[in-house]
DNA sequence: GAATTAATTGAACGTTCGTTTTATTAATTC
DNA sequence: GAATTAATAAAACGAACGTTCAATTAATTC
């Protein structure tokens, strides 16, 4: 046999995309063959070179394409908030939120760096600092504006970081909480981590403006 | 060839671990393959077979080991400690200090598990999960004391777990830090966590007792 | 409706995989 | 020092790996 009748390349490009998260998420990239992949796809190995050039662009295409999807949502996203403390709110959120319904990605990203070439490694984990920047950016500007009390900036950036990644590893879509619930407890979380109190601020030349001296630790 | 001059039972088991420790967190385990592993060992690759029945056995092994000594470890050390706030500042000093110093263990301990057959990844599972519960414990008891202010222990816990866990990912001891300031950094962090102050407490019964009325969150 | 392009199959490629078997030699025991 | 046991090498096993190639058929173009 050769072509079937009903074939599409535009369905069966997304049909490879959709199967390989499934299965690189679930079994590993080194433990999923190809064979395998071609299985769940319904469709030979070899058809499978018409779409990617080999295995490892495959991997490279689905970490590339999650992390431009995060980095554009959050971009839309941070648009919305306008002072350090609602961005840092907003952050958390749509951390939860955006990761809990992708927990393929997620999984994926967080297990498959090594198994990325050098060059593909580089160019992931360039987009994945240039993520968590903007969370590194906020608690700076939450510092300057003295809406946080943060000792040491990198390192809480880090642990807030670590801290929201978490939930992607227990949290269940059966759990007693939703996933608001779950994002509005870490939010709490995360305001404790900043020393964030709703401080007096005054509205002055289109920013807020925190009343008081500066305080660098708690 | 065969039996060579020197070979020695012993020796050649623990080179086997140590050799599969850094190959199984540098490659993965998948990715590793049995001769390079005997190529780093020294040895040909039916040798391995005298030690260990299958590759699997080798990483249930290596994974096993390193709950047990976690755990012991910090049933020892833990009896030092005896509030609640003790103990947790403890247990946090533990952890960063007790695993920095195995990296290539956390790595395989968190990227490997779904590499274990079901029987042995239910056995590794309940181990990390009996590591986590004392963590829990001490979040309970703090509770009880009031010497902790959290909304949700359960959420709590596992935000802490995380976020002094993430210290491994990104540590290297030429950093700007040394382990013994971040551990303090991350335990200022916790604090922050689980709302606590050094309250006043009175020695009542051998037994560290809070005054004052208590508070189920912030 | 002929020519062209798109999509796929089936078979095969050379490699590498984890593992087993057998033979051989060093160390130990008696 | 003979017998036994421990530790290894060397070679091979069949299976599975990622990938390529040629053939074939469906869909599209003209």
């Amino acid at each position: 046999m050769a072509r079937t009748t009903g074939s599409d390349g535009g369905r069966t490009r997304s049909a490879i995309d959709i199967a390989a998260k499934h299965l690189i998420a679930r079994v590993g990239y080194e433990a999923m063959s190809m064979r395998q992949l071609a299985d769940e796809v319904g469709v030979q190995p070899a058809a499978f070179y018409r779409y990617y050039p080999n295995k490892q662009e495959l991997l490279f295409s689905v970490m590339r394409g999650h992390m431009d999807r995060v980095l554009a949502a959050w971009e839309a996203e941070s648009r919305s908030a306008h002072t350090a403390l609602e961005k840092f709110c907003a952050f958390i959120r749509f951390h939860i939120r955006f990761h809990v319904e992708r927990r393929d990605d997620v999984h994926i990203g967080n297990m498959e760096l090594r198994s990325l070439s050098p060059e593909n490694r580089a160019i992931i984990v360039e987009l994945r600092a240039r993520y968590e920047n903007s969370l590194r950016d906020i608690l700076d500007d939450g510092m300057d504006t003295r809406e946080f009390a943060i000792d040491d900036i990198a390192l809480t950036t880090r642990a807030i970081i670590a801290m929201i990644t978490g939930v992607m590893v227990w949290f269940r879509t059966d759990d007693r909480l939703s996933v608001d619930e779950i994002a509005e407890k870490y939010v709490e979380m995360g305001l404790r981590l900043v020393g964030a109190k709703k401080i007096a601020t005054t509205r002055t030349g289109g920013r807020n403006v925190p009343v008081g001296p500066k305080i660098r630790s708690l």
